[in-house]
DNA sequence: GTCTATAAGCCGATAGAC
DNA sequence: GTCTATCGGCTTATAGAC
């Protein structure tokens, strides 16, 4: 690919997940690329455009690294505790796709939500749902994998909020910690000690 | 306090929430309110002003419904049930707070985080700590707390893209699921039959 | 492939009449 | 308390030179 339209578009994204898509400017991304304004439109037709470029370009090969490490004869649980872990890192190392997701879920329509689907969650969202299908038979593999993604996503992104609410402390933002919290929730619930 | 106020208050809160804050321009809340753009600052100084007003308006009395359910006598299990139904009813019946909270999270300084966690979650976010101390002693119950709203906030938040993840039904759109699948897992982790 | 210049319109905010 | 009119600036997008 052309290095300017490469920049373009990495420039785009991590400006559209920071400050979404109304709050930035053809002339912001123009900036921090290096280029004048009006050249972004010999790369690409109009804003919006450049928007659905931007956010495939960030979404793609995203997902490689977790599906080829979940591929172990391990036992359920320890492949569990991996996703977990392997989640938060993943999304922890990119909150410009984090962003992304949740700007989508707030503002994306249903033929941009079923790309992010089938696009960037598909081998992922599968091999979650048959692991906890393995996992726990009883329950509904679809709801159990969505728990997973809510759980993950909102407990890194609460962490500007987390020190605010009762109880919060600064090792609640530590990866591990939180890695372990929600996979001893996910794995015995709030009962079990 | 004033009608116009009042009106306005609620068009801006809707607003905000619907389209962000970049998205909501001065034009389309004095039309949405039936007066003219100008009008607007003989009751707001300035676009932000509004906006705080607006979000601490739409934030006011959410929350005393919750407490009061919450302070019977029942034992922790049956409490937690009660909790997790009517977060999701108060949730899904206010997307607009909803989606108040997600673009707090992705947008917010720190000020507005604070004030979010003590103005409008504090007491509700209080009688939830709790009753996780009292059912999980063993377990952070900060993070617990935080594991409750997270999977409440994202499960209602992403039924817009569930029907595309794999095994999505149209029944997990449905409240009662949604209550039974959160509150199992949340009691009993994904082991226990 | 990038530039300058510019069109056409929306933005937040203000001034002043009523 | 709401209006009309307006300012200066920023927006997306286009035209045409190089």
């Amino acid at each position: 690919m052309e290095p300017t339209r490469e920049r373009l578009l990495t420039v785009a994204a991590e400006l559209f997940a920071e400050q979404g898509y109304a709050g930035t400017s053809m002339r912001k991304i123009a900036r921090a690329a290096g280029i004048t304004q009006a050249a972004i439109y010999h790369h690409f037709a109009s804003k919006e455009q450049l928007y659905y470029a931007a956010v495939k370009f960030l979404q793609e090969e995203k997902t490689t690294r977790v599906t080829e490490q979940l591929a172990t004869d391990l036992p359920a649980e320890e492949r569990l505790k991996t996703l977990v872990q392997l989640l938060l890192e993943l999304l922890d190392a990119d909150p410009h796709f984090r962003h992304i997701y949740f700007r989508e879920l707030l503002d994306g329509d249903e033929i941009r939500l079923c790309e992010l689907a089938t696009n960037v969650f598909a081998d992922l969202s599968h091999v979650i749902e048959g692991l906890m299908r393995e996992l726990a038979p009883h329950l509904d593999s679809h709801l159990t994998m969505m728990s997973v993604a809510g759980l993950v996503f909102h407990h890194l992104e609460a962490r500007k909020l987390s020190p605010f609410m009762p109880g919060g402390k600064s090792e609640h933002s530590e990866l591990p910690v939180l890695a372990d919290h929600i996979t001893t929730l996910l794995l015995k619930g709030v009962r079990t000690p």
